[in-house]
DNA sequence: GATGCGTGGGG
DNA sequence: TCCCCAAGCAT
């Protein structure tokens, strides 16, 4: 039986099963909407590991318990709450949705879906998780494990990174269950995480394989888009002045307020100290780091930064993983 | 609708 | 080593 003819009995099935195998996350002690918020920011495209795991959540919410105190934090405190979870303009967004929650709404968190969807840095999944989450109130949500779930179920075989994803939101609201709205999206996005894994699912633990259309879930979803990637070699200079490292802070773009080694174009043909490799985005990076052959000058927007000094600025993963064993050695 | 935005874990 | 991709969103 397909599940759009008996969606009750999927309901209660998946709801049960939740309930009796779901994991316990911070999360969904929670029904403070900030809190959950909070959560859904820190993990949209990262995993679940990365945020609990490192302590993310935690420190952030030991920090920043309430919107008042997210909308009144500083560049720099904020920036440092988010060093090493990347995707850093997520954390001003987060900020600014609080001071939304302040100004626009005298510090009360809407439940309005328009005015939820209308927040920085939320967008229609998000939404819908604070919605069921923190409010049970039956909004439909579509993230990476709902999608591969839903297409398995439906045995969709169309793109889900294009016009195909419209199904899959469609079908999500059809599911949804109005009595049970937090309970049945939680176990919907625990079911992707656990028996309908990406590549080979476990179906034999699968709560609701009655109801699943498909003969083939190691071939699904679909994806479309491939992204070519773009090798990049970035030249940095390691110098050292008195038990002082040269510093750039980066005024703009997407890493901006964090603090990098200086990059001099003139140091592609200075002795080389290291070269390590990271991606962002759609490129590929060899950060190559020389030795200076004269003393250094700082230019603008570069310092002089004391050892003790550096852990508490913020810097890009590579650029503090490459300082730590430069000074090591040297 | 396509593109830019981070990082780390796992196959 | 390399590739994939994970609780997306804004522009």
């Amino acid at each position: 039986m397909g599940v759009l003819e008996d969606p009750v009995g999927f309901r209660q099935a998946l709801v049960a099963w939740f309930q009796k195998n779901g994991r316990d996350y911070p999360w969904r002690r929670t029904r403070d909407p900030y809190a959950v918020l909070v959560s859904e920011v820190m993990l949209q495209q990262t995993q679940i590991a990365t945020v609990l795991g490192r302590g993310f959540y935690a420190r952030f919410m030991e920090r920043f318990p309430d919107v008042e105190t997210l909308a009144a934090a500083g560049d720099d405190e904020l920036l440092k709450a988010w060093e090493g979870l990347g995707y850093y303009r997520r954390a001003r967004f987060l900020r600014e949705a609080a001071r939304a929650v302040v100004g626009r709404h005298g510090g009360r968190f809407p439940e309005d879906p328009e005015e939820i969807r209308a927040l920085p840095g939320v967008g229609r999944y998000t939404a819908g998780a604070v919605l069921s989450f923190a409010f049970d109130q039956p909004a439909a949500i579509v993230d990476g494990n709902v999608a591969r779930v839903l297409s398995r179920l439906m045995d969709f075989h169309e793109p889900i990174d294009g016009p195909g994803l419209k199904s899959v939101w469609a079908w999500a609201g059809e599911l949804v269950d109005p009595r049970h709205p937090r309970l049945f999206n939680s176990g919907l996005m625990e079911l992707g995480q656990t028996c309908c894994r990406p590549g080979v699912p476990d179906c034999l633990a699968c709560p609701v394989g009655k109801w699943c259309a498909t003969r083939e879930p190691e071939r699904l979803p679909v994806k479309a888009k491939k992204v070519a990637m773009t090798e990049v070699t970035e030249h940095l200079v390691f110098a050292r002045r008195g038990g002082r490292v040269l510093l750039r802070k980066i005024d703009e773009g997407r890493r901006a307020g964090m603090w990098r080694l200086p990059e001099r174009e003139a140091a592609a043909d200075w002795p080389e100290l290291g070269r390590w490799k990271y991606g962002i985005t759609r490129y590929r990076v060899t950060m190559v780091v020389h030795d200076p052959p004269a003393p250094m000058r700082a230019a603008a927007g570069e310092a002089w930064k004391r050892l003790d000094e550096i852990d508490g600025l913020v810097l890009p993963p590579t650029d503090r993983k490459a300082l730590g064993q430069l000074l090591e050695c040297g």
